[in-house]
DNA sequence: TGTACATCAGTGAACGCGCGTTCACTGATGTAC
DNA sequence: TGTACATCAGTGAACGCGCGTTCACTGATGTAC
């Protein structure tokens, strides 16, 4: 019983991830688009005809970094949503496991940043078809919140995509100023949790608006 | 009186607008980061040596058009922070002139919104400041609106922030959904235009919420 | 207007270098009996 | 348990290619007199 599952199999997976790893840490300073598969095997330490035996391409092997990032994202969405608490406790919370995942993981969140409007088409639609999940779900449970009733779908999806993108924006912003000094950090996070509060009092008046359809 | 302000030096700005030219058509299909001195050269038809005659590098290209497309920008912000009228129809016409823009200047739209969180970081940075500035613009007109009375510095800025984004964003929506049909581009106009209006509502009320400070 | 010299945008050869990809290989791990 | 064969992750040499940068140059444009 002492190679259960194939010592073969763990250590490619293991190889697998450093490429993934590597390929994150280079991402730090430039695109995927011009990311050498030479420079990712380099510094893993491996030759580089290696890498084909994990990905058929660099464009490949982004794919996978989106899953891995935005796969870590997830969870973070759902306990944001699944919070209780009021609107004010709410938006500090959220603020808070937003602050949490960039510090948690920084090159996830500048790599979805970054590739989301990048150069590699495919990363972009991974990215693309990942976020439009986000909304959905994002979208769902706020159908399922009191607050929302009389909500149309539509306007329940518009205010989902209001949601997910203040996200990514907030992470991105804490994490160009996590290089800043611990109070640019924290005139960031105010400003976030402001603009949460802004849109929290739309979406409090959004059925009494003149013309509108409540 | 024939050649009053230099052939020469107008032969020179009119290569050096090729080369911007050049560099922004070759960026729709990939990052500053891995565009090349050589490939912006060859086509325009000009020996790669030449370029040095323009830029120091490539980023410093990128810098420059930084300046051009949010030089572009600037007129458009300045006319939707103008407009009069009431909410709803500055609205219908911000979301207007946003996709009067993507169509008139589609490269800059996405060169904008690509390199603003990208890989060449002169690049960043100049994105950035250029669009603090806008901010501090926005925040500007925001506080001269009789709409604004009560309002904070912070909050002003805050508001700002959020429609610059947004602003970003929906221009980056629309040219993706040109690739699509027009029934898509209308549906992404709908959607930035119920989140306008989303915004234009939780500022009406800002200063009734709970714990305000009006 | 004409002449002599200066400037400088663009040229073309040359360089060393790292790239992605191919190929036949090695040797540890896995499997069948 | 032991043996014989199969699999396959990782190797290392080799390739042709395009890259950024240097350099001395050319010839049209600009300037001084």
């Amino acid at each position: 019983m002492s190679h259960i599952s194939g010592v073969r199999q763990a250590q490619k997976q293991k190889t697998r991830q450093a490429l993934l790893d590597a390929a994150l840490e280079l991402l730090e300073g430039q695109s995927l688009s011009s990311l050498g598969l030479r420079e990712v095997t380099r510094a893993v330490g491996i030759a580089p005809t290696a890498f084909y035996r994990h990905f058929r391409s660099v464009e490949d092997l982004g794919v996978a970094l989106v899953e891995e990032a935005l796969g870590s994202l997830h969870p973070m969405i759902r306990t944001i949503v699944s919070t209780t608490g009021d609107g004010e406790e709410r938006i500090a919370r959220a603020v808070e496991l937003i602050a949490g995942h960039v510090d948690a993981h920084p090159a996830h969140v500048r790599f979805v940043a970054r590739e989301r409007h990048g150069g590699v088409r495919v990363v972009r639609e991974a990215i693309r078809g990942q976020l439009e999940l986000f909304t959905a779900e994002v979208g769902e449970a706020l159908g399922s919140d009191p607050e929302s009733a009389g909500w149309g779908e539509e306007d329940l999806l518009m205010l989902a995509q209001l949601y997910v993108d203040q996200m990514l924006m907030t992470a991105s912003l804490l994490l160009d100023a996590t290089g800043g000094g611990a109070g640019e950090r924290e005139r960031v996070a105010g400003s976030a949790a402001r603009q949460l509060r802004l849109i929290s009092v739309g979406r409090a008046h959004w059925l009494d608006r003149a013309g509108g359809d409540g």
